[in-house]
DNA sequence: GGGGACGGTGATACCTAGTGTCAAATTCGC
DNA sequence: GCGAATTTGACACTAGGTATCACCGTCCCC
């Protein structure tokens, strides 16, 4: 899987460096969610612009998603498939579970054909609480 | 309209000032989706930090609504209904069509109940070209 | 295996969006 | 009009992220 990525980086024309292989690492030890301050610290001889670049990257190769938390924060996440999927946030231990489901996205559409629209792209994010912290 | 957001502050408890008048005249005049800098410009006798206070208020009271764009930014624009609705934004012009879908809600639902989440919010953001701008 | 071109890195300064503090000003109920 | 409580402005500060630039490492070609 993390070989994967690798490949997945070297066949966009981007470099295999040490630099990149620690942090892809980083990412997939996370146990949860994680803020680039924390990866960073957690990375100590690798700079904080590095950090920042390289998860951008990772970002727009689909490796890592970002999640954009219900106060306005960010956090990221190694992507489970690297396929469209969204996210179900618990607000209360942070665990973020993916699903897809072609009835929300045929939702989606049918909205912006309805308005004229010509669709790029399109995010949808559920906050709550999971299983186990309900209690 | 105007007048009813003033009501809707005085109802939960707010005081009804100059300058939050002028605030939300400021943001009702606006053609388009603004950021707090250029509301702010527009405002030079109103502190910056009273500007982003003022808008964070009418945000909780679901006057204004907030726009998170594809690029990580953020806009805010007056919100057309008080209701719960989701948005159309063109990367084009910027503007922003608001709608509303029980189908597409019924899904969220249906997915957080599968995955055992109780649901508490939800957005979903679509993100696209406009009639206009598809030329 | 030894260059060299070029992409990647780190340090640092900077930027944007937003918050905390606190004294002074304003609002509103009486 | 008076006083308590809220709001405001100035300012300092934070978090998250980007621009710059000299230096370094990778990869390709010979």
């Amino acid at each position: 899987m993390a070989t994967d990525s690798l490949a997945r980086l070297v066949d966009t024309g981007h470099r295999l460096t040490a630099t990149r292989r620690a942090v892809l690492d980083a990412i997939t030890r996370s146990p949860r969610p994680f803020t680039i301050e924390e990866l960073s610290e957690g990375l100590p001889d690798i700079g904080r612009a590095t950090v920042f670049r390289t998860v951008k990257l990772l970002h727009e190769l689909d490796i890592v998603c970002r999640l954009p938390l219900e106060d306005g924060g960010v956090r990221y996440q190694r992507a489970n498939s690297g396929e469209h999927h969204h996210h179900l946030i618990c607000g209360g231990c942070g665990a973020v579970a993916e699903f897809s489901d072609p009835a929300l996205d045929d939702a989606v559409e049918r909205n912006a054909a309805a308005a004229g629209f010509a669709l790029d792209a399109h995010s949808a994010e559920l906050y709550g609480r999971c299983a186990a912290c309900r209690g």
